[in-house]
DNA sequence: GCATGATTTGGACAATTGTCCTAATCATGC
DNA sequence: GCATGATTAGGACAATTGTCCAAATCATGC
């Protein structure tokens, strides 16, 4: 196999397994059995975990912007962006009962661990967060726009959160519903 | 030492390690060379790492009935407790910007390593859906009760998590002021 | 002050961890 | 078809993990 490709592969292994079972409990054993590749061909291709779990979050970083860019490519309206953003809780919601948000549990992670790259992780947050704040900004919310944006991450949090410890499907449809409902009051809000 | 002394000297000092580091990453040696032990000792009072965080998961169960009670006792207002509550983020702001909130953590590593106690460690949440629920019902709410404690808590954790990624602590005091003001607004509703 | 059980000690144990190395195998250009 | 560099294999390594044990020490009742 060429060698982008192996490597390719193994980012995306790990990527998976990090986020199904923790970044500390998955060993370089775990994600080489998964890839099919002995331990030492992945240390030709990382020195230590530190650069997989970099590679890692330079993946979720990519595949973030590539999914808010998709959405702005598909939904001309900053409402119908902002609600394909909370709608993620829905199209998630199994993996997320199961394994918590990516995002919030590889940070979370980060921080108790100390790591070197939980800032790294949390920049993923802040993309989600710049784009939040641009739609709520098309819609015409200037001030309140950061702090709006913010509302919407924490909340979809919470709710992810929750939603993993009481493994309630319908817990995460029901709050869906109750963001969308506070996001039309706040557009509406802004039109007086 | 007497033995019913030490055993709960353990358990303190693994409740904290547990929060400040997580369950995996903290080993037996961290707990019992912060106890002041030795790793033989330690295995006189608890056979297996399962039996530590079940007697942590204990602890943190009946502190939190504790609290709660202590919040009855104190505030004679339902709305006034689950102010209490909510300013649970500002007063713990600090130890959550590092480590997050003690539960929703603790729930989110336990669901990825699948661990046999993760629904013991969710009852935690259990215990301030249902308290909360009970303040709500007080209130007069009777059909939201379940539904606005659930957002409450949702909400709490959202901005535990955001908070612990971003170290925003003006953050947790704005959002904090917001539930505030959601609570207040659902109370309104309620005398009409 | 002796006997008994509770408590503590220090280390053994097999397994697993992240890291690192050497030798083999592969692909490619000439 | 040979030489060269990229890729892979398999295992060594020291450290650490959770678990377990036998022997020593302690406290207490008689």
């Amino acid at each position: 196999m060429a060698a982008a490709s192996t490597r390719h592969n193994i980012i995306e292994i790990a990527d998976d397994l990090f986020y199904r079972g923790g970044f500390e409990a998955t060993s370089f054993a775990d994600i080489a059995v998964k890839a099919s590749i002995s331990r030492g061909n992945f240390y030709y291709y990382f020195k230590t975990k530190d650069e997989i779990l970099n590679a890692v979050i330079d993946r979720r970083l990519r595949r973030t912007r590539t999914m808010l860019d998709g959405w702005e490519a598909q939904a001309p309206k900053p409402r119908e962006r902002i609600v394909a953003f909370i709608e993620l809780l829905i199209a998630n919601r199994a993996p997320i009962m199961a394994h918590g948000c990516p995002v919030g549990t590889l940070c979370a992670e980060l921080a108790k661990l100390d790591h070197v790259h939980q800032e790294r992780a949390a920049e993923i947050f802040g993309l989600f967060a710049h784009w939040l704040e641009e739609q709520f900004r098309a819609l015409g919310a200037d001030e309140a726009a950061r702090e709006w944006a913010l509302h919407v991450l924490a909340w979809s949090q919470g709710v992810a959160s929750l939603a993993t410890a009481l493994k309630d499907g319908d817990f995460i449809r029901r709050e869906v519903a109750d963001i969308t409902t506070w996001l039309d009051g706040r557009i509406a809000s802004l039109s007086n």
